[in-house]
DNA sequence: ACGGTCGGACTACCGAGGTAGTAGTAGCCT
DNA sequence: AGGCTACTACTACCTCGGTAGTCCGACCGT
């Protein structure tokens, strides 16, 4: 449990707007998500809440109101969820994954040649070791 | 709602039997399944029903027992939740998603020569059209 | 000081995945 | 035929995401 490597799909949402803004109300978080999502703002409280009961976000008081702040980085509950997926859907082959959104057509052709550097610069700079770990 | 994009870990696991074999019954699912997770008989049986009523998986009967057959394929579940975590992860851009597997490391040094190859096929040959629809 | 408003707390509820026991039934073996 | 066995069907629970109403307390303005 409290693995911050799952989230829903609101939860998501949510997390977007505490990672792009820093940090923000509940009363934010709603008016962020007002249009993508016509939510009750209470629904929004309550899951930040339940969030942070959690652990993926924290919170600290500024007059009546909480501001919430994401206590895990995007980058970590990206791997975690990609990783997932790769699990589940790809038998831990990354590699399997790029193929299929290769060869699903997911991928747009003018996408190819922005890849290929990708690539070529992961094999020039990244010998296995320098993430900022 | 029936989507069959959107399958559990067990449910996952389950059709990963049924697309090897073609069709399975539960017991045959159970038994693929028991080393993996050590679940009983009647859970596999349980969520071989579920699936059933969601549309996933069609059964017949033979003598007494049920032969459960893949409804969808996994190309198309593949998509579709491939396609499901790119929208919420990556707001749509399937190339930001081989990006971070590029550099978050998921991807073996070695792999990369034939994600190369990968993108010089799709470059070449793959213009929309070769697979069945 | 009092009442209204704003916002968090609590509570409730739904659906789906997951897990499994028990009941029922049909077929088979003796 | 009668009982055993091997199935499925039913049912029950738990967890978690999602959704929202209601309540209560604090703060602010008059």
């Amino acid at each position: 449990m409290s693995d911050p490597t799952h989230l829903g799909d609101l939860q998501l949402a949510i997390m977007r707007v505490l990672w792009t803004r820093g940090e923000a109300s509940a009363n934010e978080v709603h008016a962020a998500l007002l249009d993508e999502r016509g939510l009750a703002p209470t629904t929004i409280a309550t899951m930040l809440r339940k969030m942070e009961d959690k652990g993926v976000v924290d919170h600290r008081t500024e007059g009546r109101q909480f501001v919430y702040r994401p206590t895990v980085e995007e980058g970590a509950v990206r791997r975690g969820m990609v990783g997932d997926l790769v699990e589940r859907l790809f038998l831990g082959d990354p590699t399997a994954l790029v193929n299929h959104l290769l060869t699903e057509g997911q991928i747009d052709p003018a996408e190819l040649k922005r890849l290929k550097e990708l690539i070529a610069a992961r094999e020039r700079g990244a010998r296995g070791g320098r993430r900022r770990g």
